[in-house]
DNA sequence: GCCAACGTTGGC
DNA sequence: GCCAACGTTGGC
């Protein structure tokens, strides 16, 4: 089993707007970026582990905890000339888009923000950290995860 | 196939 | 709102 960090604005879609949704599932739709996409379609597996992280935020950091619970399968958005995140280019090519199923596994009493992320040792190699660092979705290391649900102070659902 | 121009991301 | 970093596009 791996471990996920995966961006979202929370105006866009909050943690606890995942929290709110029906199975406390959505469709992690919109990825547009094919590094992110290989990794949704060729690493991600059930039952992986998913730090949901939001940015461009007023608190910028990992607002909750979930989990893979369906593996890569076509965006059908894409497709989808009236959905916002429509790509034009499935008018002449297959659809290249992947997504995965994502299911709040754990609320945090508290958001493990992007300082306390810069603060902690544990934390210095995180891609997340990093300058530059765009990838929506990037890979973590077990003990990276399980030291955010500890300062969290995660609290299964 | 190079690379300049452009659009997007996302921290600050 | 600014802008640095990055990815994509398209002219040549």
């Amino acid at each position: 089993m791996r471990y996920w960090l995966m961006k979202s604005e929370p105006e866009v879609f909050s943690f606890e707007d995942l929290l709110k949704a029906p199975k406390q599932t959505t469709h992690w739709e919109g990825v547009r970026n094919y590094q992110a996409r290989n990794l949704m379609r060729d690493e991600f597996k059930a039952g992986d582990g998913v730090l949901f992280y939001h940015s461009n935020a007023d608190v910028t950091g990992i607002a909750g905890v979930a989990e893979v619970v369906k593996e890569g399968y076509p965006d059908s958005a894409a497709e989808d000339p009236k959905s916002d995140y429509y790509d034009p280019i499935t008018k002449k090519k297959p659809n290249p888009w992947v997504l995965v199923d994502v299911r709040a596994t754990q609320r945090l009493q508290q958001t493990v923000t992007r300082d306390m992320l810069k603060a902690d040792p544990a934390f210095k190699n995180m891609m997340v950290l990093k300058k530059g660092a765009r990838l929506s979705v990037q890979p973590v290391t077990k003990e990276e995860f399980q030291r955010v649900l500890k300062i969290g102070g995660a609290q299964k659902l």
